[in-house]
DNA sequence: CGATTTATTGAATCGACTCAATTGATGTGG
DNA sequence: CCACATCAATTGAGTCGATTCAATAAATCG
């Protein structure tokens, strides 16, 4: 369950009471939903009610055309919050859907009032995780707009499997992998094809082993060089040192 | 003087009390620079100091690699404020530069507990900044991904075009322009020579007229077409209306 | 006014795409 | 638990959008 990944993720930023965890803890435990694989969580139009916070699963937000074309403009982790205060818009302009089986909690409205209201520590750890997110993006525009498709691939790679280790969700040198290469190629802005060739040059350089849902990175180093990662915009800074050590 | 412009679109959003107007005003006059233009006004690993509101002049957000391919992740217009909040991180994961001489308003952090404390719908009006940002940032991710040459240069004019007319920047059909095709190519991840060409191509369809850095977009709509442009994510959905009869 | 930046044009090349077919997994129902 | 159906991954060949390199023209600035 990760709400654990939640707090985890935030406390490497900002030291959490007993009390803020509680008041975390309840939000999240309040209204679960259980989703299958591949559906929209929202959708592009719809007015914005609750802010999701992901427990399981992977998820995404992307963006089509009229034309179908499609892009992934972000993955979604266990831990992770779709849109701090999205209620303030008037509808959405892109949506959510899942990649795997997916349990997500709406937070209220109400929930964000009290937490500004009273809970200083967690509205800092919430204006952390939307300014980190926004460098995602900003990184995500750099990757499209920069990088060739085999940095690309490794760039978001290098980028998955870090915040996955951020949240603990890794083993070692290993991680779940849920993602199709046709996913890939929706994040990437490659064709499915050309994904599939990028993947091939990066096993062939010994950098990823992927296969069966897991991905496996031998030399994270080694991986980082390929994609000219430079990991400075997760701002991973604070207490991040401490919790490289149990991996 | 551009608090104007600043003030005209946070109130097409939440209406201000006189008081918020006065915070603003005495916040964007206390600490004043005049800088030339293409010099930075923060480095990528500096110390986020203050937040930075641009009173007059054009900036924009960029990253570059080590081997000095640069990608600009966004554009500041008059009325524009950098990154509210930025000083909760450790250090900058981009730089911000100047394109024309700017006025800028160095907000301080006290500014921004003040605001926290006690003037709440200047609050939600630098949420909602701070979510369309976001926005934006997600549609130049799509751009980037997903759009052709002429689709993607046709896209990025329209949205310039909308937040300067918002700002009440736009002279009916015309604007300032004093981004170079460089410029455009770093934003667009072309290159310089396929800038060059896909503005002739806009120009030959009657789409733009572009010189000595004037912009003028005789039919907007056919723009917004040629870019599949969905004006949604700038969220303009509010008293934004009333404000178009004046152009 | 010359110097430098910005814009434009041409030609050759290449990275990534499309189309099309095949192989390999995964999953479901009888 | 196998057989079939579907979805995901792989391969080959030909094409095209955008790039690079290189040179020239036009603006802008001190």
């Amino acid at each position: 369950m990760s709400l654990a990944s939640l707090i985890r993720k935030l406390e490497q930023f900002v030291r959490l009471s007993p009390t803020d965890h509680a008041i975390l803890g309840r939000a999240a435990a309040e209204r679960v939903r259980h989703l299958p694989a591949r559906v929209d969580i929202v959708r592009e139009g719809d007015k914005p009610r609750d802010v999701h916070l992901i427990l399981a699963g992977w998820a995404c937000r992307y963006k089509q055309l009229e034309d179908g074309r499609r892009q992934v403009v972000a993955f979604f982790l266990p831990g992770d919050i779709c849109d701090v205060n999205i209620f303030i818009l008037r509808e959405m302009d892109h949506s959510i859907g899942t990649i795997t089986p997916v349990s997500v909690a709406d937070l209220s409205r109400e929930f964000f009032d009290t937490v500004a209201a009273g809970h200083p520590r967690i509205v800092t750890a919430f204006w952390w995780e939307t300014l980190v997110n926004a460098a995602i993006q900003r990184e995500w525009t750099m990757n499209l707009g920069q990088r060739t498709a085999s940095e690309r691939m490794a760039h978001l790679l290098c980028e998955i499997f870090l915040r996955l280790r951020l949240g603990g969700l890794t083993n070692g040198e290993g991680c779940d992998f849920p993602l199709t290469q046709a996913d890939l190629a929706d994040a990437t802005g490659l064709s499915k094809v050309h994904v599939n060739r990028t993947l091939q040059e990066l096993r062939a350089a010994d950098l990823i082993v992927l296969k069966g849902k897991t991905l496996v990175v031998p030399d994270l180093g080694r991986l980082m060089q390929a994609g000219l990662f430079n990991p400075n915009y997760l701002h991973m800074e604070h207490e991040g040192r401490q919790l490289d050590a149990n991996e």
